[in-house]
DNA sequence: TTGTTAATTGTTATAATATAACATCATGTA
DNA sequence: TACATGATGTTATATTATAACAATTAACAA
């Protein structure tokens, strides 16, 4: 069998539900909305979730235990992902800022480590709730 | 009253224990670990790893939900923090570059958010396991 | 030193997040 | 065909974290 590349069942009406929303969602709340389209179980759920954050379609945000869409398929940063997150009302969004990936692509600590991947989250106050 | 100096007897056994090892606890092993000195329940737990988490004593790990010591509690590194993760062997380390600090604490997005914290988690293979 | 407040503790129960184990089905390939 | 791989469905369970409430302790001020 080859690499898959169209998504299976599942994971097209998950990816849909995720990217109709611009906020992260939880694998519960997903479950509870897709139970209408014939998926019963959280594990049927996770599958789904794994498979779409292992092909960057959609990102985990680690602080939250969420899911959200990625708006950016076309590069490579589903492995480098930076989000801003707003503590009083927990608006994510997904951060693309060119220098920024320069600097922590090319980040060395001194220790020998080869990184293939890293995660940053910012905390802080959005505009609206400063 | 006054905030709190000293630690309170459930914080102090938590914290030596978390002290105690290089590598990251999970909430439920120091549990395990703490009934002999008459820790019993989760939430007890819970809360002294919050309050030690709050005063810079111990960081959480976000994708792990494990804690961690942190080395350095002379600086202001509380609020923001960088690990390195072997995705082998989970060795954790916590980092502290100059340089890196210096770009992420001045990092301000187009959306004009202000941050107050971040988290960034690298991830790879650490030396013994390339 | 007594009343007041805030922090901490103890306890039981439960919520929320995530995976194990196993059987079945679908599809591409030798 | 038959074999391998990936996906699905299902039940049960493991892991992580919090709610709710009562009791105790520590600091402070009147
Ligand atoms: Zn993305
Ligand atoms: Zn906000
Ligand atoms: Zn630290
Ligand atoms: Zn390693």
């Amino acid at each position: 069998m080859q690499k898959q590349e169209t998504l299976s069942k599942n994971q097209k009406i998950i990816l849909d539900l995720i990217e109709k929303s611009d906020q992260p969602l939880k694998a519960y709340s997903i479950l509870f909305d897709v139970k209408k389209k014939g998926i019963n179980a959280p594990l049927q759920v996770y599958r789904a979730l794994d498979k779409l954050v292992e092909i960057g379609k959609i990102h985990k945000i680690e602080s939250r235990n969420a899911f959200i869409a990625c708006k950016n398929s076309k590069c490579q940063i589903a492995k480098a992902t930076v989000f801003s997150i707003c503590e009083s009302c927990e608006d994510v969004t997904e951060i693309h800022d060119h220098k920024l990936s320069e600097h922590l692509k090319d980040f060395k600590d001194n220790k020998g480590m080869k990184y293939n991947k890293y995660n940053l989250e910012f905390f802080g106050l959005c505009k609206k709730c400063v």
